[in-house]
DNA sequence: CCCGGAACCTGAAGGC
DNA sequence: TGCCTTCAGGTTCCGG
């Protein structure tokens, strides 16, 4: 699943290919994916303009146009993006194309997604579809503070207020996982029940956990790929996320799976006490 | 406003 | 073998 390290790892493969091409046409198959604008508009308002800067913010792509739009994708569970020289199949073809964009050098980029959830939208200014995003974990304003102020307001599972992309950015349930894994703390406990000791461990683990997994270039459970096909490599990596029953790889005991707000959550008991007094810093980086 | 759960969607995986 | 059920989990919506 897209999280902040794969759509990063998409942007950075994407960057050096398409950055500065001009679109040139767009077919859409699903169009029930096409979100703030239509089908038509896509084609009217698409071909001919230039990708000035493509970026990511939380879990989007964003390719800033010389129009000032901005086309913004987002892959939710089941979508990628793969680039292919026109007329050229794929070396493994997807039945699930539901997007092709053309580019004026031949390249077609392709939105593939297996479930349909994915979203495309064009909007004239950027805050329609991301202004609610809360702080990027890497922004030198995401500080330990900022982060402590904002698990205050929030007594549910912390597992489940990480993953509130309006808490902070880019945090899915596999990084959930793997954050609170390193940061020794119980999935259910209650965001605002961190000690400061705790949250400024949280905030090292959060941001030592993405820089991993984008140097992976990603996590390829489900259907990820980067953009040129390539499976990324974190999946091999996670302490915690996707590894129930098998041993934590710090103490050995059997990594538990359990259902947080209906999302499978991996913890390890003994690594991850419930209570906050008895948690221990066993090990501080990855 | 806050919280929890359902819906969206469809292939994969597991049970019988 | 094959049918059926359940699961996956990012986001939005809805009801309490």
């Amino acid at each position: 699943m897209p999280e902040l390290p794969e759509v990063e790892t998409i942007v950075n493969d994407l960057r050096p290919r398409i950055e500065g091409r001009r679109f040139t046409g767009v077919s859409v198959y699903c169009p029930e994916m096409v979100h703030k604008s239509s089908v038509a508009e896509l084609k009217r308002r698409l071909p001919g303009q230039v990708i000035k800067k493509i970026a990511r913010r939380g879990k989007y792509l964003i390719f800033r146009l010389t129009s000032g739009e901005a086309l913004i994708l987002h892959l939710r569970m089941t979508g990628s993006l793969r680039l292919s020289q026109k007329g050229k199949p794929l070396a493994e073809p997807s039945p699930y194309v539901r997007a092709v964009f053309s580019l004026d050098n031949g390249t077609e980029l392709l939105f593939t997604d297996r479930r349909k959830l994915g979203t495309i939208s064009l909007v004239k200014d950027e805050s329609e579809e991301i202004g609610k995003l809360g702080p990027e974990p890497f922004d030198t304003s995401f500080t330990p503070k900022a982060l402590a102020e904002r698990l205050s307001k929030h007594k549910a599972p912390i597992k489940a207020v990480l993953c509130d992309q309006e808490v902070i950015a880019g945090i899915g349930n596999m990084y959930a996982d793997e954050a609170l894994f390193f940061s020794g703390i119980h999935p259910l406990r209650a965001a605002n029940s961190l000690s400061d000791v705790e949250i400024k461990r949280l905030h090292k683990a959060i941001r030592e956990v993405l820089t991993k997994a984008i140097g992976n270039g990603g996590a390829s459970i489900s259907d990820y790929r980067r953009p040129t096909g390539e499976k990324g490599s974190q999946q091999y990596d996670f302490y915690a996320a996707h590894r129930g029953g098998q041993t934590c790889k710090v103490c050995t005991t059997p990594i538990e799976r359990i259902a947080v707000r209906n999302r499978g959550t991996y913890f390890c008991p003994k690594c991850q006490k419930d209570a906050a007094e008895t948690t221990q810093i066993r090990f501080s980086s990855l």
